[in-house]
DNA sequence: GCACATAGCTGACTGAAAGTCAATGACCGC
DNA sequence: GCGGTCATTGACTTTCAGTCAGCTATGTGC
């Protein structure tokens, strides 16, 4: 890699890493591209270089989000629950420490998709869709659920829980911890759902949070 | 009400029915103001005579929907769990019956309760959280539930259920019915939430969904 | 019936911000 | 050292929310 690529690729990571910052300093609707770009010495139209939209910057570091807490959550060891107890304490973890406009933003995607351009993570709802999908067909591979477990509901049904604790945190003035939202989780009997379809094996690991 | 009252009534009601109509076709984000005026022969001004902000519109229908769903919970005679299974399936019927802008716009302003005026329907969030406390003080009231409930709490995690089914339904391209929704919402055992606050009378009332 | 007041409406205007693109000049390979 | 390329630039276009001074219809007092 030549001086010229390093210059372009520092020059990137200075526009996310501001952008970044700046949005969730103060909000997406209220920093425009200039900001971000004035705020890191750049021209306006360096942005449009690295990013075909605005939105892009956030779409980029929702992505990572999504990306850190997988790579969580199946890096541990543990039964079923724990794993998705992981999952859930993470994506709060993320949202509460620093990550409001960045729940804000996964909260807009999923009720205006057409707003994610399709070339964004293969489609949409991908970030979520994705790897909670792929978490679940995991477990049937593992032998922890059921063949004939819906994968599909059960996606909908854990992203419907996850989809209200952020609402709600946003709703509440950020007053609760990850662990106030896992203990939720437990109280909501999220493993309810689940109970059907573990396997004996899943049974014996302990099916309940 | 003299004649220059009734035409600018129905001058108002026009743009307000106008643009709700062009909203729910077209997305709150795809519509202008000037798109909502043309549509109905005035000049764009007229628009902010009656309608602080373009979002005002919306607010006011949300206001509308929500109050209407209340007015039918409320004068449903029966358990609690009833009338709160009433209460969700009226809100599903709004959303799922031409109401998807309507349902962004209020998950919208839940998570960015800055975007929504002071001066709009009392404060921030206060379509839901306000009918919501109400009806939980009513069922206190009525012997129904303990006087040590949790109002606040029971608020939010009724809330928490209600924005995750709607983010769902926005996100599984409006494919479920209300009453896949009400199944939903016995299915994740809400009702174990209130159990713990129920009184004799509220348990003999039937607790269960 | 006339004159004045004003409510209701108008549309040109302003400002802000997203997104474009032809021009620039520093760097690279030869 | 030279021609070409690539990152960068910032003036420009477009779009749209929101404003406001002015106009006209209607209502009111005489």
């Amino acid at each position: 890699m030549n001086k010229r690529q390093l210059e372009a690729q520092e020059t990137r990571k200075k526009i996310y890493e501001t952008g970044c910052r700046l949005i969730e300093e103060r909000g997406f609707q209220n920093v425009s591209v200039e900001d971000i770009t004035k705020a890191c010495g750049v021209a306006k139209g360096t942005f449009y270089v690295y990013f075909k939209r605005k939105e892009e910057i956030i779409f980029e570091c929702c992505e990572n989000w999504f990306g850190e807490v997988d790579r969580m959550a199946r890096s541990r060891k543990g039964t079923l629950a724990e794993k998705l107890t992981v999952y859930f304490k993470g994506f709060m973890e993320g949202v509460t420490c620093g990550g409001l406009e960045l729940c804000r933003q996964w909260v807009r995607e999923v009720i205006d998709p057409k707003d994610v351009p399709g070339d964004m993570c293969g489609g949409k709802y991908a970030y979520d869709l994705r790897h909670l999908r792929n978490f679940f067909k995991d477990a049937v591979k593992e032998g922890m659920l059921r063949k004939n477990a819906p994968i599909e509901e059960l996606v909908r049904l854990f992203l419907c829980q996850l989809y209200g604790m952020m609402a709600c945190w946003c709703m509440s003035d950020a007053e609760f911890t990850p662990e106030d939202w896992v203990e939720r989780f437990a109280k909501l009997q999220l493993n309810a759902l689940l109970k059907p379809y573990l396997t004996e094996e899943g049974v014996k690991n302990g099916g309940n949070l």
